[in-house]
DNA sequence: CCTTTTTATTTACCTAGCTAAATAAATACT
DNA sequence: AGTATTTATTTAGCTAGGTAAATAAAAAGG
């Protein structure tokens, strides 16, 4: 096993990991944040558009947004196309962000160590050169 | 979410899942893979090397691990100090272990794409200088 | 020597990816 | 119009990461 993919698994677990962490505040978890992040910047979305544009299966999505729904920080709506169901953050996930933003900002400050932003963008674009 | 880390994820959750296409063929998954080589490579280990080695936390290591015992890859002795076991490679996996290396070799040069020698050691140097 | 503390492993349970298959609505075909 | 196919979502069940707490053996301290 090449030191790149070696490199590339442990540095993936390590920041999910403390994403959590930082996250645990807004007794919120990494894979959550991303949908309500998806759904802030991106408005009220169906389940297909969020699993293609995350490009996470849509079982793992589903699953996500039900335990959401349960903490209120989304409701369902079914669409035009009953098939459908439109995603929007709730009044209260609304209320939430702005705080969650500011612990965000912060930690990736703190993860992003001595990169500099050129090293950023290089780091991106490497990762992006791999196959797929 | 800086598209960094957007990037990170993104690229670990396609390259395990292609890892784990390809080993299908030889009936392991990637997290067994890993416990596998790491074998190969040291010889003999106790739990607790593998998962400081391997920068997993000890439940996640202990559940694979009896797996890949289940499934005849590896054995689990009594250490001196009793309350360590050393997992050790079974003859079936030693015998099993030159087909995998081909086509995890074969897997790597793929997944590379076009990334030459510099930027593959460059790419790890940037992982390596985020924070932890 | 006996109690306390540390250390190695495991168990129980959570989130989070994945695939395969079920369901239900919309679309296409004849 | 009626059937077949596609599309959106969900359900069931797998691997795999994590934490917290249980267990058992070893080491340390009084």
């Amino acid at each position: 096993m090449k030191p790149l993919f070696h490199a590339l698994f442990q540095r993936s677990r390590y920041v999910t990991k403390c994403l959590n962490d930082v996250l645990k505040q807004h007794q919120l978890f990494s894979a959550q944040w991303t949908i309500v992040y998806c759904l802030y910047q991106r408005g009220p979305m169906t389940l297909t558009q969020i699993w293609k544009y995350l490009n996470i299966e849509a079982p793992s999505v589903t699953r996500t947004v039900t335990r959401l729904e349960a903490l209120g920080w989304i409701e369902r709506v079914d669409g035009e196309d009953k098939r459908e169901k439109i995603i929007t953050l709730s009044a209260y996930a609304e209320e939430q962000l702005p705080a969650i933003i500011k612990t965000i900002v912060a930690f990736e400050e703190d993860m992003i160590g001595t990169l500099t932003l050129e090293e950023q963008q290089q780091l991106v674009t490497l990762l992006n050169k791999m196959k797929g």
